[in-house]
DNA sequence: GTCGGGCTGTATCGCCCGATACGAGACGCT
DNA sequence: AGCGTCTCGTATCGGGCGATACAGCCCGAC
C-alpha cells in the first residue's frame, strides 16, 4: 500500500463514465513499462484514455533538462492537445508501469461530432480542465519561492488524492523529492529544506512516508 | 506607430475565417476601457471573440499580486476554459482599451455541435493552442533562471508579432520591463538587468524602443 | 550477514535575485 | 519654462537557492 505508484491526476467520476461510453470510437492498447506513448516533436493525431497504468508525461528543455508534467493514472485522458491543434507533440509521454489505454484518432472526429456532439462538449470539457491546471501551476511557478511551488502541487494532489486523517488530509501518493524537484523545477536539496521548514511551521507532517497536510487555522 | 498597444497571442489567419463564419452564434458586445469582462472566482458559461481592442488576462495569487497571463489583441478567444468546464474562472479579463467583442455561451452549444460539427473541432483546436501555449510557458517557468523564463516570452513574441529586420526580428509588440516583469514572474530591476546582459551577449538590440532578436549562429 | 543502491538530511560556498532607493531622460500638461 | 508622471538605468545589501559533497538510513539482492 504505501509507495504505491499513483498518478498525479484525476477527473471527476461522472466525466470519466461519459468517456467510457464513447470508448468503442478507439481501440484498446497496451504498453509495457518503459515503452513511449508518443514523443515530444511528433505530429499525431491520437491521443489517450488510460485505463489501467501509470504514464508520465515530461518535457524536455533544450538543455536536455527534463520538466515532468504529470503522471497519469488510470482514468486520465493524454495527448489530446497536440492530437487536436495538428502541431508538433510538446510533450512525450512514457508507461513507466505496464499500461493499457484506449487510443483515439482525431481524424474521423468531425463525423463522430455530427452523431455524437455531446463527446465534443465532453473532449472541451477535458480540454479546458488541462487549461485550468496548467494555468494554475503557472500561476505557482510564476512565483520564485520554492515554497510556494511545492505547496501548489501538494494542494493540487490534495484535491484528488488525499484521504482525511485525524489531523487533516494525508496524501496517498507517494513522491520521492528528488520527483517533486523535476515537477516544481527546484532542487532536490531544496524540497527537503522546504518540506523541513514547513514541518517547523506546522502546515504540514510526515506519516509512514506519506504527506500529511495539517489542518489550518483552528486552535489545536 | 511606435508603441502602439498590441496583444501577446495571435491564431492563423485560416482559424479565424471560420471563427468568424460562426459569429452568428455570439453577439456582439463593446466593453469600455477599464472595464471587466469576467472575474476570476465567478461561474460562468461566457466566453469571447475579440474583435477589437485589447483585452488583459491575468491571474491574482492569494497575495494579491498579479501574473498576468496574455494581452488578447483583435482576433482573438478568451473565457472559453472556464465557460467549458463549467468550475470557477481561474483569471480575470478586463479591457485595457475599448474593446468589441462577439459574446457566445455553450449552454446551447451540444445543439450547435450537433448541426456543425466542425464547430466542435473549431474550439478543440483552440483549446489545444491554449493547452500547448501554457505548456511552454510552464517549461520555461519552470526555471528559476529570469533569461530563460524572459526569453521564452520573446521568442513567443517572435512567432506571433516580428517583422524581419536586417539584422533579425523585430518586435512589434511594445512591453515596457514593469510588464515583461509581471509576466514571467521576475521584478522590474531584474527584467531591466538581464536584457542588458543579452544585449551584451549580442542575442538582442533595442532599435527605436523595440526589441530586435539577431540573428543567431551566422558569422556577422 | 554483507554489500550496494536509492533516498533523505545537512553542511559549506558562491552567486544572483529581490527589495529598496535614487537619478536621468522622455513626454504631456498648464 | 516648470511640474508631474512614467520608464529605464544603476547602486547597495541581505538572503536564500543551486551545486556539491557526505553521512545515515532503509531495503532488497545474494
Amino acid at each position: 500500500m504505501t509507495k504505491e505508484k499513483l498518478g498525479t491526476w484525476r477527473i471527476d467520476r461522472q466525466l470519466v463514465e461519459d468517456i467510457s461510453r464513447h470508448a468503442a470510437y478507439g481501440r484498446r492498447r497496451k504498453f509495457k513499462k518503459n515503452t513511449v506513448l508518443y514523443e515530444q516533436g511528433e505530429v499525431s493525431t491520437r491521443f489517450y484514455f488510460v485505463l489501467k497504468g501509470l504514464v508520465q508525461i515530461s518535457i524536455f528543455r533544450a538543455d536536455g533538462s527534463e520538466v515532468v508534467l504529470e503522471l497519469m493514472g488510470p482514468q486520465t485522458v493524454c495527448g489530446e492537445g497536440s492530437a487536436f491543434d495538428g502541431l508538433p507533440r510538446f510533450s512525450s509521454a512514457a508507461a513507466i508501469e505496464d499500461t493499457e489505454a484506449i487510443e483515439f484518432d482525431t481524424t474521423k472526429m468531425t463525423e463522430i461530432f455530427r452523431a455524437h456532439p455531446e463527446f465534443a462538449a465532453l473532449l472541451l470539457r477535458v480540454t479546458s480542465l488541462k487549461q485550468r491546471v496548467l494555468a494554475v501551476r503557472l500561476k505557482h511557478l510564476a512565483s520564485r519561492e520554492p515554497q510556494d511551488r511545492i505547496m501548489e502541487l501538494l494542494t493540487r494532489l490534495e484535491d484528488m488524492f488525499a484521504i482525511d486523517h485525524p489531523r487533516g488530509r494525508l496524501l496517498v501518493t507517494y513522491l520521492t523529492h528528488e520527483q517533486i524537484a523535476t515537477m516544481t523545477g527546484t532542487s532536490r536539496v531544496t524540497v527537503t529544506r522546504t518540506l523541513q521548514r514547513l514541518r517547523e511551521q506546522n502546515r504540514i507532517d510526515i506519516v509512514d512516508g506519506h504527506i500529511l497536510l495539517k489542518r489550518r487555522a483552528d486552535g489545536g
